[in-house]
DNA sequence: TTATCATATAACAATATGCTTATATAAGCA
DNA sequence: TGCTTATATAAGCATATTGTTATATGATAA
């Protein structure tokens, strides 16, 4: 299986991305299910602006993708990334979620 | 194979280390052989405090060790980091390096 | 409409980061 | 010893990062 190649600085830009407890652990569950801001407010006890703007940058480099439904906007892992596999295979190394937080929203 | 589990807060600091194109690459050339400070500067095309400030964060993380051969300090990856494996993972998403730098210092 | 809820964005402040220059330390050599 | 080379550390500065509060936007519901 021929693995992916990355190139240094690409690399950087989405390990400095990566290297933030909030946002890694973030891309880890949008990695696993769907969620909405209010749900990650909630998760991560931050306020709503400090989380729009974590996903802002995840978002801007293209790590996530949003979906808008009603009044909610869910995001989660955009697994088309070029990278993805190479952000996966980080992601892999964590643990399970230990409480399967509920849907909030829907 | 059993494959490490590593923290999210311990990951991201470790992400964060290798989130600098800088510390990247030289993470990438400690892995694969042992480099003295001035070889580094030389590469890097950066100033020697600057390159030793790199280094001190990596050695503070535990990700490089030192060895004194006479004047020099040799810089390598410390393959006996508990993460080390993870870090491989990382590394080896990486083009090979294009020129193999000859040794300067020896 | 207008009010409300969900989210984004702007402006700002505190802190962190990554250089620079200057200086300290430690080893080798004349 | 005193000079030189290799490296580390300190101090300072410019910029980046990450949060805060205030406000804008967009959708739903009354």
């Amino acid at each position: 299986m021929q693995q992916t190649v990355v190139r240094a600085e690409e690399m950087a830009s989405i390990l400095k991305l990566l290297g933030d407890r909030t946002r890694l652990t973030m891309m880890a569950m949008l990695n696993k299910n769907d969620r909405c801001v209010c749900e990650l407010v909630e998760f991560f006890q931050m306020s709503q602006p400090a989380i729009s703007q974590h996903l802002r940058k995840l978002k801007d480099a293209g790590l996530v993708k949003e979906t808008r439904k009603a009044q909610w906007i869910f995001y989660s892992a955009n697994k088309d990334h070029s990278l993805y596999s190479f952000i996966q295979a980080i992601l892999s190394y964590l643990p399970e979620e230990r409480k399967e937080t509920t849907q909030l929203c829907e």
